[in-house]
RNA sequence: GGGCCGUUAGCGUAGCCUGGCUUAACGCGUCUCCCUGUCACGGAGAAGAUCAGGGGUUCGAAUCCCCUACGGCCCG
């Protein structure tokens, strides 16, 4: 269930609660991420500390390790990884993109002759997808080129049935139907459930997001089928939320809103988006679906994204973000801090360079989270260049606070 | 006094015997860029060395020879 406190008559932002099993939320929320039921190197205690009240679990990852066998004997992932309030569960539907063969680079895509050539991509393609030159990808292809490529392809396949997944630790094969991601979805105990979908990289052609968009719609009619047939009118139920797909193309966005809508869910997420397109494709894509959808359900933007993209969003109307960039950069030693000037908000520095090795200053003296109020800038970056693991949790600590105090002041 | 071993970026090393794919490699360190529904304490890159100094052999020397300096060890 959703409430719509209040909207902004000039922007579209919202301010709202979601009420779900295990208690509300306020939005608009960012989500951490605990893709295998912890969020790195935090405690429960730290997060609710921090101000966090909804998590984001990995359908996918819990699935595979430790199993939804030990997780339901521990009594849902709540209790399994002590955590009380509410639980969001991804699909999957992600992992087919990013333990994909290399999916987002030009190069699989030439590999697979999607199109001819990079030098003749722009000619033959771009009334398709916009030329890659010149543009700014809203991630970098490298993203996509870590792994060797003997170790990505074969990773995944995708049928109308569902997804076929090799573990990339033991190799071993399991199948993911939509049937079955709800199935673990429900043994977790999760409160908000996420429909598998198909999240195409970028660039796709638009037969093949057309394709996707039409299998993401037959998954989601599945899923809420199964849905309904498992939880029935259970006064406990958990919310499901539908999945936009429709990558840069503005008509099959709004074909897939529009599909969802026919189908009728708790809330609905703007997939598919930070996938490797330009960033301004974001806004053309909030700003053709947006409107579509209804003013009494949340929406819910994956995987996003830096705070000024977040702002941005909450402009647009967006109630719910997840992203792995705060503690993930937290993690490389970049840390969040306001900023002295006005061009932006904020600043990141390099906490292991050497000009912060004698630097006794707090991270941030603005900042009231335990990391600030506690150690100096000198013994963060020694934490860091020790490689002591409490490095991570103090970063970790502190980008979280920056990123719910962003929250904070958006809700007001 | 005699003999032996060593000296290669800020640090630690490889290459030397068997001279030329060396435009001197690697790790750490330094710096920059990157990370978007986490396979992620990760990735990409840059800067940095007259190969202790001098002389010789050779078409060609970090590499072979001689001398010097410095450091270490052994014998008197």
């Amino acid at each position: 269930m959703f409430k719509l406190i209040t909207q902004d008559k000039k922007t579209n932002r919202r301010i709202g609660q979601i009420i779900t099993k295990s208690g509300v939320v306020r939005t608009p929320v960012f989500m951490p991420i605990a893709t295998k039921g912890a969020v790195k190197s935090l405690t429960p205690e730290d997060l609710k500390e921090l101000g966090a009240n909804l998590v984001l679990g990995n359908t996918y990852h819990l699935w595979l390790r430790p199993g939804t066998a030990v997780i339901k004997r521990a009594g849902g992932l709540h209790n399994f990884m002590n955590w009380s309030g509410p639980i969001l569960t991804d699909s999957g539907g992600y992992q087919v993109f990013s333990l994909g063969e290399k999916v987002g680079s030009v190069n699989a895509f030439q590999k697979h002759k999607i199109f001819p050539s990079e030098k003749n991509f722009t000619r033959q393609a771009s009334s398709l997808v916009p030329p890659l030159r010149d543009t700014v990808p809203a991630r970098r292809p490298e993203h996509f080129e870590k792994a060797p490529t003997s170790q990505r392809v074969g990773f995944v396949k995708i049928t109308d049935k569902g997804v076929e997944f090799r573990d990339p630790i033991d190799g071993k094969k399991h199948f993911l139907t939509p049937e079955k991601s709800i199935d673990i979805q429900l043994a977790l105990d999760s409160d908000i459930i996420m429909a598998l979908d198909e999240c195409p990289p970028y660039p796709t052609t638009k037969e093949q997001m057309a394709a996707a968009v039409k299998r993401t719609t037959e998954w989601a009619v599945r899923c809420k089928k199964y849905f309904n047939k498992k939880v029935g009118r259970r006064k406990q139920r958990p919310l499901l939320f539908g999945i936009v797909q429709g990558g840069i193309y503005k008509d099959l966005r709004q074909r897939s809103a529009r599909e969802l809508l026919e189908i009728g869910f708790d809330g609905y997420a703007i997939g598919g988006v930070a996938v490797g397109e330009p960033r301004q494709y974001l806004e053309e894509v909030l700003k053709a679906v947006i409107p579509l959808l209804p003013k009494n359900k949340p929406r819910y933007l994956m995987g996003l994204g830096k705070p000024e993209e977040i702002m941005a969003a909450v402009n647009f109307g967006i109630d719910m973000f997840d992203c792995v960039i705060p503690t993930r950069e937290a993690r490389h030693g970049r840390l969040y801090i306001l900023a002295s000037h006005q061009q932006r908000f904020y600043d990141m520095i390099q906490i292991a360079n050497r000009k912060f090795a004698k630097d006794f200053k707090p991270v941030d003296y603005g900042c009231q989270c335990y990391l600030c109020k506690n150690y100096s800038r000198a013994y963060l970056s020694h934490l860091f260049k020790t490689s002591e693991p409490l490095a991570l949790r103090l970063a970790s600590i502190h980008n979280l606070k920056f990123y719910f105090g962003l929250m904070e002041k958006l809700r007001k």
